[in-house]
DNA sequence: TTCCTAAACTAACGATCGTTCGTTTATCTT
DNA sequence: AAGATAAACGAACGATCGTTAGTTTAGGAA
């Protein structure tokens, strides 16, 4: 009778959870079976049931985990006295880090949230819609202020998101490009295409 | 009994890809069963095994025909006599108009090849790096003649990409922003970011 | 009209899915 | 040592999956 190994601070639900952010990252929520989770943790598939409610709720806790931490940054940029570029380059190094660092979470709140059951999914796509009107209204605002070109602010904040969510390409060729590089380029170029 | 309606110039084989698309966009290949697709076809499931193989092979036909489309664009582009920015602007602007006028085709040959089966999984990533790894060295070739900013040319070959394929999320709000106007924005953007 | 073939049908197969059940085992408290 | 509780187990459930088999039907050719 295995026992689930629960680390140093993490629950054993916590050690559910992060198995199956690799295998969802890797294979897809659809095509992750419990007893594929289960023999990774370790553990029969009954036994997962001790820790968790359903499937779909490792799926939920990913999704919000990664949507809280985006909005909490924002909120944290928002209140700063800077200059509307500089807040926005602080924006897209969160969330180039946030992709290098919790690649698994990232990618799976980025691919996977249709998956998830109401009302969560209602729930998590008015808070993506809020985080990208937010985005909007703050270039809108830096063009108000004559800070950056003129430029349509919703497509502005749609290039840079998707083109930082297509990072997972770059995951598995780390060792032609290390991640500094990748950041700071990638920061260049976003940044830069939004310049007078 | 209900025969499929096929229209004038497409076989029945297309008529279910054309349906499959729809579905595999909205829940995915996982999420769609072979019943959903038959009762969008009009037809009971067993029928679709008349005009296809299996259903991977529907996934199969989708991710290959974008794939080649994008591929024989590009190869006429290359050997165009054209400024290197000019020839990226036009396969920016071919990548957009892709994903405008055939969202479910690209949208599920980015995101759920995933699902194909060997070999044709090796297949489609050979030709996405093989793709991909021309853009870059157009771009390294643009570097050197000093047409263009210094960049990492595979950071700016992500970046492009996946800001382009992040305009799924557009589709839907067509309403407020037409589609040269997104277009042109776009452009604008990502090309200005390779300008000295 | 008779026949052939394309394309539909109904029924069912074996596999696998997420999940539940009742039970057993291990660990901690007292 | 005894008892309580957390967490594992094997077995099975109903549902659904992609697919196959055998049969029926419709439309054009002879």
């Amino acid at each position: 009778m295995a026992k689930i190994r629960s680390k140093k601070h993490s629950t054993k639900k916590d050690v559910i959870i992060e198995k199956a952010s690799k295998l969802f990252r890797e294979k897809g929520f659809g095509a992750t079976s419990m007893r594929d989770l289960a023999e990774n943790v370790g553990v029969e598939a009954a036994s997962l049931y001790n820790h968790i409610q359903s499937k779909s709720e490792i799926l939920q806790a990913i999704c919000f985990k990664v949507a809280n931490d985006f909005l909490d940054h924002l909120e944290a940029v928002q209140v700063s006295t800077q200059p509307i570029l500089k807040k926005l380059e602080l924006i897209i190094r969160f969330h180039i880090r946030m992709m290098m660092e919790q690649n698994e979470f990232v990618y799976i709140s980025d691919h996977e949230w249709r998956h998830l059951p109401e009302p969560y999914l209602s729930n998590f796509l008015n808070q993506r819609r809020n985080y990208r009107r937010s985005l909007s209204d703050l270039i809108a605002r830096g063009i108000e202020r004559g800070e950056m070109k003129s430029i349509e602010p919703y497509v502005a904040v749609l290039t840079m998101l998707s083109a930082i969510s297509g990072i997972e390409s770059w995951h598995r060729s780390r060792k032609t490009i290390p991640a500094d590089v990748l950041e700071n380029n990638m920061v260049e170029y976003l940044i830069e295409g939004l310049k007078k």
